[in-house]
DNA sequence: CAGTATCCATGATGATACTG
DNA sequence: CAGTATCATCATGGATACTG
């Protein structure tokens, strides 16, 4: 996470790579397992995945735990600080879905 | 706009182009010609700003009025859709301080 | 299972100069 | 004043194959 001009663009920039709002929200349902969360996007690559989920761990959003058993067993979820994003992400989906209804809305 | 798997991915492709959080906010403080607002960001380059007001635009957030004089004039202005982002982009903003405060406080 | 490594295509961003 | 045009670079994203 890297301080910008303004913390609305602090923000924007840690949360914008491909699918991290969506794999925030789905660490609010739960710990999740790698394969899970490839999973449940699953428009996502698996070097995607993996890449998003190491900025979200250095950016201090997600825990990363592992299991020391065969087969491996890798946990993914929230710290403190990306469980204290919960509102505002919540408030970003109603955003979104107020968009997709203006698009809908404008049949062109 | 281009609606994407999840709400939220709809909402973070929309503005999360090159200090576009920043110029809407710009934006809720009352409508800005064009050399203004490049003024007020002033790290961004005359032809990101164009780009990023055209998307705006496109996506139904700003509107574009010229006035017919010598000089030209230009406004940028919200529309309804992006007045109502409003509560979402101060949450964010909110949401960038407390990112910025988890930066000063991990001092590494 | 949970990744890495490699290569490649595309888009985003930037600097500079020019125009109605 | 408010852009556009052009060129160049760098980050992002994707496909595929391989590994402890």
């Amino acid at each position: 996470m890297k301080k910008s001009y303004c913390p609305i663009d602090t923000f924007i920039n840690t949360v914008k790579g491909k699918r991290k709002g969506t794999i925030i929200l789905h660490l609010f349902q739960g710990d999740k397992r790698y394969g899970e969360l490839v999973k449940l996007l699953d428009d996502i690559s698996e070097r995607m995945m993996t890449k998003q989920l190491k900025e979200l761990e250095a950016d201090g959003l997600i825990n990363r735990t592992v299991f020391p058993e065969v087969p491996p067993r890798v946990e993914y979820s929230l710290t403190d600080l990306g469980r204290e994003i919960q509102p505002v992400l919540k408030t970003m989906y109603r955003g979104g879905i107020l968009f997709e209804k203006h698009i809908d809305g404008s049949q062109k």
